[in-house]
DNA sequence: CTACGACATGGAGTGAACTCGAAGTCAAGC
DNA sequence: GCTTGACTTCGAGTTCACTCCATGTCGTAG
C-alpha cells in the first residue's frame, strides 16, 4: 500500500528490532534493497520491510543469522535462485515442524515429572529415585 | 539397576555431554549427588545421571542455566521445596507448549511462502512484491 | 548562530554457554 | 622406574547475536 520510504527509527518501531540490530543486519548482508537518501540516511522500501520481517521470524526459529546471509545472497543473484531458495525454506520448515514435535514430547515428559511430584504432595511418600527424572531413550 | 558409579567418561558417553560440560555444569551448582573417589575423580550415581539427563532436556527447551540452578538448588534442599519445584516445572512447560505452538504457525507461513514460489517456478511470472514475505501480524 | 534530534560510522563491550589449554596427580602396565 | 591415559584444577578463549559508545554530520526550529 505505502510506497514511501521509511526511516531507519520507523523501520525499527514496524519491525520491533533496534536501529542497532538493522544496521548490524545491515552490515553482515542479511537485509535486501536499503537505500539511501541524498544524506546518507538509510531509507527502507516495503520490500525491504517485508524482508525484515521475514528475517525476524527465521531468527525466532533458530536459523543463524549465517544461514539467512547465504538465503539473502541467493535472493540478490535473483529469480535463477528460486528453486536453492525454496529448498533452503524446505529443510528449514522440516527441521522446525521436528522441533516442534521434540518440544510437544517434551511437555508431556514434564507432565509426567509433574505428575510424580503430584504423588508425592498426595501420598506423602518420597520415593527411593525420583518419578521420570529421566526421559524416555532420546 | 546398574548400583556402580560412572566415572566422567563413563558419564559423558551416557549422558551426550562432554566432559568439560559436566565440570562445568557442576561448578554452577545445576547438578546434584556427584561424589567422588578417594582420588579425588568424580563418580556419577545413576540418579546423579538421571538428574543430568534431565538438565539436559530442560536446556534443549532453552531454560537458562541460572534457571536450572535455581530449580535444582531447590532439589537440594529436600523434599519441602517439591512444591515450587512442581510451579517451576508447570510454568516452563507451558512455555514450552506455546513455542510449539508458535513454531508450528511458522511451519504454516513458511508453506505458504515455499508456494509462493511453487507458483512462480509454475507459471515464470515474478510478482511486483515476493508472495507472503511477510507474516500474518505476530 | 546555536541547539537539537535523528541519523551516520567504527570499534569495543556484553552475556550465555560452553570449550580449550596448561600444568599437575594417580593407578596400571611394561 | 617410566610411560600412558584418565582424570584433576584454574583461568583464558570462543562463538553467537547483539548492544553500546564516541564522535561526527545534517536539517530544521528558535
Amino acid at each position: 500500500m505505502s510506497a514511501d520510504l521509511k526511516t531507519i527509527g520507523e523501520a525499527a518501531d514496524v519491525t520491533g528490532v533496534t536501529e542497532d540490530t538493522l544496521r548490524f543486519y545491515e552490515k553482515i548482508g542479511v537485509l535486501l534493497e536499503v537505500e539511501r537518501n541524498e544524506s546518507g540516511h538509510r531509507r527502507y522500501s516495503d520490500r525491504a520491510l517485508a524482508w525484515i520481517a521475514l528475517v525476524v521470524r527465521l531468527r525466532s526459529t533458530g536459523m543463524t543469522l549465517e544461514s539467512i546471509q547465504a538465503y539473502a545472497e541467493l535472493a540478490r543473484r535473483g529469480s535463477e535462485t528460486i528453486p536453492q531458495r525454496r529448498e533452503i525454506l524446505i529443510e528449514h520448515r522440516d527441521q522446525i515442524a521436528a522441533e516442534a514435535r521434540r518440544l510437544s514430547e517434551i511437555v508431556a515428559l514434564i507432565d509426567r515429572k509433574v505428575a510424580g511430584y503430584d504423588e508425592i504432595l498426595r501420598s506423602g511418600i518420597i520415593p527411593q529415585v525420583s518419578p521420570c527424572e529421566v526421559a524416555p531413550p532420546a
